[in-house]
DNA sequence: GATTTCACG
DNA sequence: ACGTACGTGAAATCA
């Protein structure tokens, strides 16, 4: 962005920015004393955004101040439904202030005024001055102040600058309409009323027409619509009270002292010193780069530290066996740069570091002959050695069988807080340490000394450690044999596949340039917006509410009913996804020396609970159409194997008949019935045999939506259908399954209480946003409080389910097998786990590699052991399928 | 690096 | 009136 010439003058509101910034959808920060931080975290990274970006020569912090303002006099309810302060966001507002102070940027407020008076009266005085002047708000009502040099710069809307041209555009009114706007719209945040009935639509139309709330009121009699009519008639003094609240006061006796208001030198040491407080390790990093430290840097190794070198595999094994029994060692395996992208299979170790206790370590270089890593395993496979480490399942990876872990510092951290994006030590080490890896070799190790008894109370305190000790741990060496087991793929017929794709993509470009009349590139959004938009005046119909200029596939579905160019741009893009993502990609993932394709599993890394699969994701290889199952069969069993697939029927909606214990669900699953089938009966009343595919297809989407947290709206664009038929339908199935009403009510008023969803088995996902002022956050996190605990409990499901189907495969089968099916088979039942292994896990579906001749034994092990994984108040049901790969199954 | 689109459950 | 199903990962484009 270029410099605007003209000196620019800054003016935030924080208290705005605060309340928004305490329900931004982010994680929970800490401090290392446990403070909540995020809203003087966000404040300080936003300060430092502008002061980059902008470089303001004039900043004004504008407060508002406790007490009674001249507002409260015109409206003794104004602001009173606003509930008190979260005492979590007030304990942090100090921390704002102190930040203000250490960067000496002013504060600015006023006994009896709003932030929003102050900014006004100062912005208008500065717009008789030559400068530049931005109000940092995203408060609509202050787009009345904009005009001429005053511009609103919204940071919660990206950074949006909005000039008196794009309120026009928001608003659909200039500025000095926006309060007329206001007053019949209202604004639930501010507490203005406005007219009830009349929302932005209404308020802008009628704004438009008439050129005032006054005007509108005396002219009401001649709306058309009765509901805006009555609105208007019998809402007068609410409307006029509304515009009376919705206008900022510009005249409050305040002065623009330009000389109070110019930004100066930091004071450094005082920023520092509160980052440390508040452990912002990355903005003290930034900190230290750009004016590196005053005092010696001792600070890089806490004080105290023993690290050192062990210089042969000798001395790592002497250390090792001289660490005492019983006592927990710390193991980081610091991986090879290079190579591979990700940790994972095919990643080379570089170094071991060992921690037997909190400030001690040493790192052992792994050596040619790889003796290191021979004296290192036997350490890593001894039980009765209890170990600290971060990433089980990477450790297994690297370094083979791992056994006696007591304490898995990534495990621990996902389940206190499986919403975070990132589990790596830094970021685990940052936020329940608060402290930075320097690199220093040893380190690693150490700080999982410190960790592991930090978070291990923390798992305790929130009853975490049942799942974590019968679930997510014992998962983690599964997981990692799958990672190195793989899949087989097929590269030729990839490759064959690409070709082909190829040459029809290249005819379909060639017929799209034609009918388009020019040559662009169909891949960019934006290009083929404006061929289809602009230069060929497609317009969806208005069934079809995507984004304007949207080219998503919905839109082009409804383009393509009038013209044939979309059409063929669907084609294109269905060819260049599965050519690009799937059949160039996967053949470059084939590992060299075994031929098949390691993807990996991340256990930590869904917020609720679920696998998923990355480089490449396994997880979501094409199925839903013909085009597409072409590249699932290139996903194929060995000779002398096949692939047996074992999936859960509707396991999500079995999960909802056990929690809501609806009458009617548990009798249909309970008898075994087409559920989609029995909910067309219940919300249209069309027997089975007297359905039509239309009632199942609405029936389906009815059960679908129930798990997302449907509204009327998502269900009428799922089944382009009207808004109110939709609203029937749900009614409908309500009225049918009250018992799914009631839990669904129960789980958000929990969650509400709680601020966090739980599982069957325990599993928590923190949603503070359920409590958001923000209606549309709030909505969000509804909808996710309904489904995670659904989705959540499917995945520790079948979780468990491979825990057990493990087990089952590496005990000789008489014990887990009934004696007639076992005798029959043509393995010995002890050899099942060296002739079958589960190789892929897809949510609601597990795929195995088997040999032939273990083909029923198998499959006599894995049906039983998922389907009685746990008793629900349903039965849990399992389909079993056989194929040469993973597309001719059955 | 963010945005858009689209593959899966 | 509001804004609109939940959870993922990858590729391509564009700033």
């Amino acid at each position: 962005m270029e410099k605007p010439r003209k000196p620019v003058l800054m003016l935030l509101d924080a208290m705005g920015f605060i309340f928004r910034a305490h329900f931004a959808p982010m994680d929970r920060l800490v401090s290392p004393t446990g403070l909540p931080t995020k809203v003087p975290y966000l404040f300080a990274t936003m300060v430092r955004r502008f002061v980059k970006e902008w470089q303001p020569e004039y900043f004004g912090v504008v407060f508002d101040v406790a007490g009674p303002t001249f507002r409260d006099e015109l409206f003794a309810e104004y602001k009173a439904q606003r509930p008190p302060m979260p005492e979590d966001l007030s304990v942090q507002l100090p921390y704002v202030r102190k930040f203000c102070e250490a960067m000496r940027l002013p504060i600015l407020e006023m006994q009896g005024y709003e932030a929003d008076d102050v900014i006004g009266a100062l912005a208008k005085k500065a717009a008789g001055k030559d400068l530049d002047v931005f109000i940092v708000t995203a408060d609509k009502d202050m787009m009345q102040l904009v005009g001429g040099a005053v511009r609103v710069l919204n940071p919660s809307k990206a950074d949006l600058i909005i000039d008196a041209e794009k309120v026009q555009e928001i608003l659909g009114v200039p500025p000095d309409k926006v309060i007329d706007v206001m007053a019949l719209m209202g604004d639930t945040i501010d507490n203005i009323p406005g007219a009830t009935g009349i929302g932005e639509k209404g308020a802008r139309e009628l704004i438009q027409r008439f050129g005032s709330g006054e005007a509108a009121l005396d002219r009401a009699a001649e709306v058309e619509g009765k509901r805006y009519r009555e609105a208007l008639q019998n809402q007068r003094e609410q409307v006029l009270l509304s515009k009376k609240l919705a206008t900022i006061a510009t005249d409050v006796p305040i002065a623009l002292d330009l000389e109070k208001l110019s930004r100066r030198e930091p004071d450094l040491e005082g920023v520092r010193a509160l980052y440390t407080e508040l452990g912002f390790g990355r903005l003290l990093r930034e900190l230290a780069e750009s004016a590196p430290a005053t005092t010696a840097g001792e600070a890089a190794a806490p004080a105290g530290t023993d690290y050192a070198t062990l210089d042969s595999p000798a001395a790592l094994r002497k250390f090792l066996q001289a660490i005492p029994r019983g006592q927990e060692a710390a193991v980081w395996l610091s991986i090879a740069p290079g190579g591979e992208e990700d940790e994972g299979f095919g990643s080379r170790v570089a170094a071991v570091e060992i921690s037997p206790r909190a400030g001690t370590a040493r790192t052992a270089w792994l050596d040619e002959k790889g003796e290191t890593l021979a004296a290192l395993r036997e350490f890593l496979g001894d039980a009765s050695r209890p170990k600290i480490v971060h990433d089980p399942k990477l450790v297994e990876v690297l370094a083979g069988p791992l056994a006696g872990v007591r304490h898995a510092t990534q495990l621990y951290a996902y389940l206190l807080r499986p919403t975070t994006a990132k589990h790596s030590l830094a970021d685990v080490a940052a936020r329940h340490l608060n402290a930075a890896l320097s690199g220093a070799p040893g380190e690693c190790a150490d700080f999982l000394q410190r960790l592991a008894p930090k978070l291990r109370a923390e798992l305790e305190a929130q009853n975490l450690a049942k799942l974590y000790e019968t679930m997510d741990l014992p998962l983690a060496p599964i997981l990692a044999r799958m990672e190195c087991a793989g899949v087989l793929v097929d590269p030729a017929a990839l490759a064959k596949m690409s070709a082909a794709m190829e040459t029809e993509i290249a005819q379909l470009q060639r017929r799209i340039f034609e009918l388009a009349g020019s040559e662009f590139n169909v891949n960019s959004p934006q290009q083929l917006a404006e061929i289809l938009f602009d230069k060929m005046n497609l317009a969806p119909s208005k069934k079809v509410r995507a984004k304007p200029r949207s080219t998503a596939a919905e839109v082009l579905e409804d383009l393509a009913l009038t013209h044939e160019l979309p059409r063929l741009v669907l084609d294109f893009r269905e060819l260049s996804k599965l050519k690009s993502t799937y059949s160039d990609a996967l053949p470059r993932l084939i590992h060299p020396e075994t031929q098949r394709i390691h993807t990996r599993l991340s256990q930590t890394g869904t917020a609720t609970g679920r696998l998923a699969s990355s480089t490449p994701n396994l997880q979501n290889i094409p199925v839903r159409t013909e085009l597409g199952r072409q590249i699932r069969a290139a996903f194929v069993a060995p000779p002398g194997c096949v692939l047996l697939s074992a999936d859960y029927s509707q396991i999500e909606l079995r999960i909802l008949a056990h929690f809501s214990q609806d009458p009617v669900l548990l009798e249909a699953f309970r008898r075994g019935e087409d559920i989609h089938a029995r909910t067309a009966q219940e919300v249209f009343g069309a027997a089975p045999f007297a359905q039509t595919p239309e009632h199942r297809r609405a029936a389906k989407a009815i059960n679908f939506g129930i798990i997302y947290g449907q509204s009327a709206f998502g269900l009428a664009q799922q089944l382009g259908i009207d808004q109110k038929e939709a609203a029937k339908f749900i009614a409908a199935y309500f009225e049918r399954y009250r018992g799914v009403r009631e839990y669904l009510d129960r789980t958000i008023e929990e969650v509400r209480q709680t601020g966090y969803t739980k599982t069957l088995f325990g599993r928590i996902r923190p949603i503070p946003e359920i409590n958001s002022p923000q209606m549309a956050m709030r909505n969000f996190a509804e909808r996710t409080a309904l489904n995670t605990p659904l989705q959540g409990t499917a995945a520790d499901l079948i979780k468990r389910a491979m825990i057990h189907i493990d087990q089952a495969l590496a005990v000789p089968a008489p014990v887990i097998l009934s004696g007639a099916k076992i005798r029959s088979a043509a393995v010995s039942a002890a050899n099942l786990s060296s002739s079958a292994r589960m190789i892929l896990q897809v949510h609601d579906e597990l795929l195995f590699e088997v040999r032939t001749d273990a083909l029923d034994a198998l499959k006599a092990l894995v049906k039983p052991a998922m389907e009685n994984v746990h008793a629900l108040a349903v039965p849990l049901v399992v389909d079993l399928k056989v194929g040469p790969n993973w597309r001719d199954m059955a």
